[in-house]
DNA sequence: AATGAATGAGAGTTCATTCAT
DNA sequence: GATGAATGAACTCTCATTCAT
C-alpha cells in the first residue's frame, strides 16, 4: 500500500516517483531496476521512496494497475464508434498494437508481472477479458456472431493479440521467422503490417462469424 | 557456450547439472535461483558449474532449448496419426496442455525467457511456429482449410494456446474470470476442461474452416 | 536536555511523549524503538518530538531517571514501618520484586542503560545504594547489624536483588537451572517464590547478622 | 550455526573473524558494531563473513559461548587448590574480577546479551551457577557451611560478583558513590581494592557461615 | 506550538564468478 | 576434472534528524 502524501507537494513527489519507476522498469526490467535508480531519476533522496511505497514490488503493482487502465483505454478508443462487432474488434486490436508500439518497453513491464507479481497479471488480463465478454455476449444476442462461449473466445482473442503484438510489434517487422510477405511499408491502420493485421482479422472473422467465416475485414 | 565434457564422467556431471538447474529454475524462477543451489542439488562443487557452462544465463538458454524440444515432441505426438488438419490441431493443443499441466513450473521457465534471454524465447516460438506453418500450408494445398496466410495463422494459434493454457492450466479451472459453465469433471482429451477445449476448437475450426466454419470439433 | 514546554498544552504533550516512549522502549528495547513509533503512539507529529527532547537518547535518560524514582518508591514503601533492619530489608526487596514483576519490560529498560547511556545507569544504582547505606549505617550505630563496610554491603545487596529478580521474576519460576524445591504455589510476600525469598533473606540475615548469622528470615 | 571451513585455511579465517568480532563488539557494543568493521579488521572480504556465520547475531552467540568458557576457567583456576569452601569462593571471585579487569569491554559483551540474545545470557549464567551449586552442596555435606538452599545461594553469590565487579572493576576505584575508605593502592588479591574484596568476603562468609558468621575474610 | 516531507548515510545480506589447490 | 574459499559490488530498506511551512 502507498503512504504519506496528502499535501500538494507530496502528491507531486509521488507522481514523479511513479513516472521515474515507469521508465526505469521499462528500461531495465524489474530485477535490474533498482530503487536507487528510480529515486535518482525522480530527483529525490532514496529514503523518500519509502514514504510513498512500501517496497519495490509495491510500485511495480501500482504501475501495472496504471498500465492496465491505459491499455484498456487505448483499446476502447474508436471501438465506441464501431457499428459491427468486427469493426469494434478491429479498433480494439489496433488500439492495443498502437499502445504496444508507442510504449514497447512498457508493455513488457506488464508481462513481467507473471514472474514478479502473478496476482497483478491475473488481474490485468481478467479485467481486459471482462470487457471483451460483455461485447461478445451482446453481439451474440444481436445474432451478429456465432454462439461460441464468450469467455473462451475472449481469452483466445487476448492470446492472439498478445502473440501477434509480440511478434510484429515488439520484435519488429522483419527478424527471424518473420512472415515473409508482410508488407512493412503500409501501416495505416495499426502498428502491425497491414497484411498481417488483415489476415489476423480474417482469422478472427472466421472464428466468430455466423454460418461461414466470411465476416472479413478487408482494409 | 558450454565447455569441458568429453569424457563419460564429464558428460554425466553435465547432465546432473542441467537437471538440477531445471528443478531450481522451475521452483524459484531465474532471478531467485542461484548457482550455488544448482550445484548443491547436483551434488558437485560450485566451481564445477563453470567447467560446463559459461554463466547462469548459459544454462538457462540450454534449458530453454531443451524444453523446446520436449514441448514440440509433446505437440507432435498423436498429430501424426491425424487424418484431418483439425484433428492434428486438436492433438497438438492437447499435447501442449498436457505438457503444461505436467510441468507447470517448467513451462513458466520458458516464458520467463522473455525477460532473461529474449533471443531464446524468440527461437522457441519461431521453431514451434515453423512446424505449424508447414502443416497449414499442406492443408491449404489439399484444399482442406482456408487460404489464410499460414504465418499469421500460426502465430495466432500459438497465442491461443498460450493464453488458454495459462488461464485454464496454470491458473486452474476455477478462479476469477473463469468460464462459468465449464465442466470441470470430464477431462478425457486434455488438461483443460472439456467444454473449454471444445469451444476453443470450434473457434479455431471457424477460423481455419473453408467456406463456412463447419470444422467444428465436438468432442 | 529538554526544551519548549512552559504552557499547559506543551506540558501535556511532553507527558504523552514520555509515556509513549516508556511503552515503546519497554516493548522493543532502545535500538529497535524508533522515534517515529514513539510519536505515532503519542499521537503527535514527528517533528514535535524534537521540541521536547534533544534526541532519542535524551528521552531515554529522562525515562531512566523517572523509573529510578518509581523503583525507589516501591522499595521504600513498607520499609518505613519496619522495626528491625532485616524487616526493612525484607520490605525493600519485596517492593523491588513486585515492581519488576509488574513492569518486567520496563525494568529491562533500566538495565539496558548500561549499553546506551552508562552514566544514567551509574546514577540509578548509586542513588539506590545511597539510601541503603544510610539505613545500614543507622542499624550499625544501633548495634543491630554487624560492622561491615556499609558501602560494600549495599552494593552486594543490590547485586543479590538484581540477580534473584532476573532469575525468578524475569525468567519465571521454572526454567533451566531453577531452584529445584522452590514452592511455586505460595507467594504471599513477593513476586518471587516464597521459598526462594526466604532463603535469600536467610542468606542476607547471615551476612548482616551480629554475632552469628543464624536465623532470621523465616516467613 | 556456523558453516564452511574444514580446510586449515578456512579454520584460520574463521578464527580471525571471531577474534575481530570480539574486539569490535567489545569496543562498540553489539548495535554499533558492523559486519563490515569486523571483516575489515579481519582483513577479509565482507562476503567471507557469511561463509562462516549465518548472521551478526550468530557470531555474537558464539562469542558469548566462548567467553563463558574463559570466565569459568578464570574462576576455577586456583579454586582447585583451596582447602575450605570460603577459600574456594575467594579464589573464584578473584578470578572473576581479574578476568573482568583484564577484559573490561569484553565482559560487557556478555552482559549485553540480555538485550541481544537473551537465551545466550541465560545459558551463560546458568552454567556458572551450576558449578557453584555443586561446590556448595559438597560443603554442606561436609558440614562446612550452613544448610541454605544452594541454588538460591549460588544466584545470590553470582549477583554479588556481578555488582561488585561492575562497581569497582568496570567503573574504577573512585567515581561517584565510591566506597570512601577503599584503599586503591593495595591490590594483591584481586582487581578490586583489597578492602572491598575483604569486606565482600566477610559478607559472604557471614551468609554461608555455620554457627556464627564471624570469621573469615582477613586479607 | 506543531507538522510531516525530505534526507542520506549506513545497515545486513546475497551471489555470480574466479582461481589456487 | 573437481573443488570451495574468497570476493566485493550491489541490493533493499530503516531511521534519527532537519526545516519550511
Amino acid at each position: 500500500m502507498s503512504a504519506a502524501p496528502r499535501t500538494a507537494r507530496g502528491e507531486k513527489t509521488r507522481r514523479r516517483l511513479l513516472e521515474a519507476a515507469e521508465h526505469v522498469f521499462a528500461e531495465h526490467g524489474y530485477t535490474e531496476a533498482s530503487v536507487s535508480r528510480i529515486t535518482e531519476r525522480a530527483g529525490v533522496g532514496q529514503g523518500t521512496f519509502y514514504l510513498y511505497f512500501d517496497s519495490k514490488l509495491d510500485v511495480f503493482d501500482e504501475l501495472v494497475e496504471d498500465l492496465n487502465q491505459r491499455v484498456r483505454h487505448a483499446m476502447s478508443e474508436g471501438a465506441r464508434g464501431a457499428s459491427t462487432r468486427l469493426e469494434a474488434e478491429r479498433a480494439g486490436f489496433a488500439g492495443f498494437f498502437r499502445f504496444t508500439a508507442e510504449h514497447p518497453a512498457l508493455y513488457r513491464v506488464v508481462r513481467e508481472a507473471e514472474f514478479v507479481s502473478p496476482g497483478a497479471l491475473r488481474m490485468h488480463y481478467t479485467r481486459i477479458v471482462e470487457g471483451y465478454i460483455d461485447g461478445l455476449r451482446q453481439a451474440q444476442d444481436d445474432g451478429e456472431i456465432t454462439d461460441i462461449d464468450p469467455t473462451v473466445a475472449a481469452w483466445a482473442l487476448m492470446g492472439i493479440g498478445e502473440m501477434i503484438g509480440m511478434r510484429w510489434v515488439l520484435w519488429g517487422t522483419g527478424g527471424d521467422g518473420a512472415g515473409g510477405d508482410a508488407d512493412p511499408t503500409a501501416s495505416g491502420t495499426s502498428a502491425v503490417p497491414d497484411h498481417v493485421f488483415d489476415e489476423m482479422m480474417r482469422f478472427i472473422g472466421g472464428a466468430l462469424g455466423r454460418g461461414r467465416g466470411e465476416g472479413e475485414g478487408g482494409s
